[in-house]
DNA sequence: AATGAATGAGATTTCATTCAT
DNA sequence: CATGAATGAAATCTCATTCAT
């Protein structure tokens, strides 16, 4: 018992490392050397429990996706109606600004998808489970009267989740758009495509 | 005048190599070695013409964004009223598949400009033209008493290019979604936010 | 009492472990952990038998040399008379093919011997013997007026050591020989050396 | 013309220092390290020539396999008669002593063979010329006379091969033999085979 | 006694860069 | 201009060995 918890913890240790070292300098610049610094532990150590600095990557990626999901689907639970949770939805879909870490490593393993399969499933795992949680609360809005949706509920949620992607991009790369003004965007789209036009920041 | 033309002739000739190996073993993976092989040149040839193998870089992308940009241009004005522009702008602004050269390589582009302040202006300017075009394209519809906008043109026009993005990105990495999917979405908010209810796939 | 005897059945497990690894991956490939792996057992535990892994691999010769000799030894008492005793030897000291497992690996450690001084007083010992054998043989052989020795014993016993020797080399390592040709050489030789035209395969 | 030149010149050197280094630490413990600094160049420079370090080695024996094959067959030429080729041949067959590098670095390439299919190649022409000496020589003394072959001649040649290389490996390793007594032994054999008795030390 | 997590020395590999030609 | 041989810094990989449990 006591030997199992004792590398998780390790592993875990590891993880954090790796979260730390990858924000800081970028994923492909990401070194075994790194990470063991980043821990306090000699690189032998780092490859003793990943083999593939790929494998401890992925691990990084997926908590990232698990923790995003989780925060958004309970801050949304959180709201008494669909409204609220739509509001709500919007605003943790987006990075706070160009620090917020979590939204950084996402965006850090964006362009693997195409070549590493693992990456292109937790992707898509993030993707669907986002547009799961947008279409639910679409249908339960238009359910209790609140929304009139004008376009199907997939397609708005879909398009919600795509805003999301893109401008969250422009925030952290601060290459054109802040956090601000995104989510007026988003908040316009949501209010056309439900009907409801008190959806505003 | 020889002697320069010569060597623009050389740099096009390494700037389609460094394109070719971009894309087929990603902008990170790509190493002198592999610019000169291509090109079938020695590596000090590349050396010799590009310091910086990131000045290289940077040209293959800014002739990216050009080409890019300029293709959509040309095709939208192309077009002889509002609607078929801004039809012409959705379709182009699509990959046409997992295999469309000139996206792959934008998108190869993409997670460089957190860091690089070369590419984040590229990449502000690769946002703003095709902003940009969208906008004239609304306001001219609206001119024309084609399309009624629901929102500011600005917001429109910024909500078509992310989600060209994002599903760009999707169709690309194959992660989530076709060419065909994205496109019905993105009529269906352009059909929304114009009040051009015959704009469909 | 207990203790000692559980302590030896261990290093005969790791003696038997390591065999099989020296024997499948070549005495320079052969690592602490594969032996450990074979085991099924720590690292470590090998280690705690064998501070160095050259005393465990001493021992894997010195028993393959025992048994080696012994084999020989036996077969050759329980035959009847000189030439059948020569007989015996022949074929007892050439390996039954390219897998011959003895064999194989004592010719793991041959090349040990001009580097490592326990490798080379065990390769005196494995040569010594089997001349003695010989020795033994021709003139017992002799003395029974069967054979007729045409050059003293010690240089045919010699000999046909030096000739099992070369050929189980390129028996096992298929490089010429197959065994029958070898056996038919060496009694070749036997014949000649002894007088007895019999002595064929 | 004067590039390819160097490079060869530059193979020669690499191929100078692996031999010297196999000769003193041992095939196996020959890295590339020691290479480099034998010759006086980086690491890399090896690397660069030889992308296998066993690339290298199979150069080495190559040459060494050549080189033995050669220096016997021309001494072997250069006598009068058979009977003198004979001598010859077991003369130059067989280590001068203990630091005979010809026949050390022969007998660091043995125990390859059983592994890696190029050493096997080797070792087979090795073998086979000399066989082929033997053979013709053997052939020549019978001819005119000299000779009375008592075994066939393919036989009597494969046995003294096979008593240079089991004796040229004692004599090497120091394991049981001087080179006088070995030279003793095969004398003793030829003499035997060849009914010519005064064949002798 | 036995473990196996952790180490870190030492080896290789990779590759941009230099430089004599 | 252009080359490509040669470099060597930097990274990874391998693995015997240590040591707390």
């Amino acid at each position: 018992m006591a030997r199992p918890k004792q590398q998780d913890a390790r592993r875990e240790e590891l993880l954090r490392a790796a979260r730390a070292v990858i924000l800081r300098r970028g994923l492909h610049a990401t070194r075994v050397r790194d990470v063991a610094d980043q821990a306090g532990v000699a690189t032998g150590t780092v490859t003793y429990y990943f083999r593939e600095l790929d494998d401890l990557f992925d691990l990084v990626f997926a908590e990232a996706v698990e923790r995003f999901c989780t925060l958004r689907e309970q801050d949304a639970a959180s709201r008494p109606d669909a409204r609220e949770q739509l509001v709500s939805l919007i605003r943790t879909g987006l990075p706070t600004g160009p620090d917020d870490e979590l939204c950084c490593l996402l965006y850090e393993f964006s362009p693997q998808a195409r070549r590493q399969p693992t990456d292109a499933r937790l992707r898509r795992e993030l993707y669907g489970r986002q547009v799961d949680l947008y279409i639910r609360v679409l249908g339960a809005g238009a359910q209790a009267g609140r929304f009139t949706l004008r376009r199907p509920a997939a397609e708005i949620a879909a398009n919600l989740v795509a805003l999301e992607d893109a401008y969250g991009y422009h925030v952290i790369a601060q290459t054109f758009m802040t956090r601000e003004t995104a989510e007026q965007h988003l908040f316009g789209y949501a209010a056309l495509a439900t009907g409801d036009s008190t959806l505003t920041v």
